[in-house]
DNA sequence: CACCGATTTGAACGGCGAGTCAACTTCGCT
DNA sequence: AGCGAAGTTGACTCGCCGTTCAAATCGGTG
């Protein structure tokens, strides 16, 4: 067989799931059909039924899958980043959509609601969503431990509580950003996350207002 | 004509709705179908599309009569309490999915995610979910104004600010509650958020701990 | 080169569900 | 009672799309 056969089929396959990922975030999870995604890959439709048993197995999947891609090109970036307080500040960038280059967050917030929405009616992706919320809440939580080993924040609440709350803040204000809330922009939800953070993290915000 | 003819077109109207509203909690907006609705409602699929003019409409129109009758159901029962700080824990248990009845604040969550997907690529919809919106952090923010008169909370923050920051907050965490998030129950939600809302607001939780 | 399995194609199948329609019923009015 | 309009039915049409499949192609191996 060798290896560049299992290779090339391998990138197919995340190749598919790419193409999948894109066309959802485009058209929304239930108008999507295996011919656009035939189409983004410049293949024929028989062929994605080739790679995956069905289309809701793969949609299923190119949903975790994006959102993996996403996770670890932000765990990345945080951890070149030493200061608490700064590695805070990056992730509350990086979470609002449409701050910085315009596609990739927004197409990781869309995908975010259609994991929800399938979530509700499919028991399997339910536990999948689960799992990546919590590591999603850990990296909040994280850096909430960080700071107070290097002393920047002070001690407090429980950081895991921490991690929840101001997830749970982030949620609510990306997806009204996300569906271009005329009254929040996305400069203004960096600032409400960064003051609402401060706040119930106990430090202040002065010293470094970016 | 008369009256009466009229009247019963309408409540026909309303039970369609209904009937939409209860299918798309149950079986989710991707998968409802003019049948499901039509056997709720006791009817033949025809009469539905006899009374709107495609399934489109009647979907969009269920999901914010439903959300509609909800507003109504919380402003009223807000409207005979007192103090400030009652209401403000009202609103919150009446948002935390599950915690109160089963049935009526799982739909209205599960009527809101759907809401959000649709909206993405809706931009009717995306204008009327910005409205039920506001008009869902107004109910917040008038309470802070509220009990700003009577005295029960101190002077700070602009209202509208703290609206959107809370409203944001029991956004995020509903989305977790409602999706059976095995760390965050119900009665843990509505511990947070008061938590997070009274240090926000900067009065104390001491006095009435429910 | 000839073979073989893996990959790829595109045509065909089949079911499903939105929307149409002509016939039938119901109800208010005179 | 009987007319007309509104309400209701259920069978039918039609297009769409997931899935299947037989044939074609490709690429590595001996």
């Amino acid at each position: 067989m060798g290896r560049t056969r299992q290779k090339q089929s391998k990138d197919r396959h995340q190749e598919i799931l790419d193409a999948a990922a894109r066309v959802i975030t485009d058209r929304g999870l239930a108008e999507t059909r295996i011919q656009d995604i035939a189409e983004r890959c410049g293949v024929s439709p028989g062929l994605i039924l080739y790679y995956f048993e069905s289309k809701d197995r793969l949609l299923v999947e190119a949903l975790t899958f994006a959102n993996d891609k996403y996770y670890l090109a932000q765990s990345r970036e945080l951890r070149r980043i030493a200061s608490a307080r700064g590695q805070l500040e990056r992730l509350i960038e990086l979470s609002v959509p449409g701050l910085l280059d315009e596609y990739e967050r927004l197409e990781e917030w869309a995908l975010w609601l259609e994991i929800w929405v399938r979530a509700l009616r499919d028991p399997s992706l339910a536990r999948e969503r689960e799992a990546l919320d919590r590591r999603w809440r850990r990296s909040i939580s994280d850096i909430v431990r960080h700071g107070r080993e290097t002393g920047e924040f002070p001690n407090g609440s429980d950081p895991d509580e921490l991690g929840m709350e101001i997830g749970a803040l982030i949620d609510g204000l990306a997806v009204q950003v996300l569906l271009n809330d005329t009254v929040l922009t996305p400069q203004r939800m960096k600032d409400v996350c960064l003051d609402v953070a401060s706040r119930l993290i106990g430090f202040s915000l002065e010293p470094a207002p970016a």
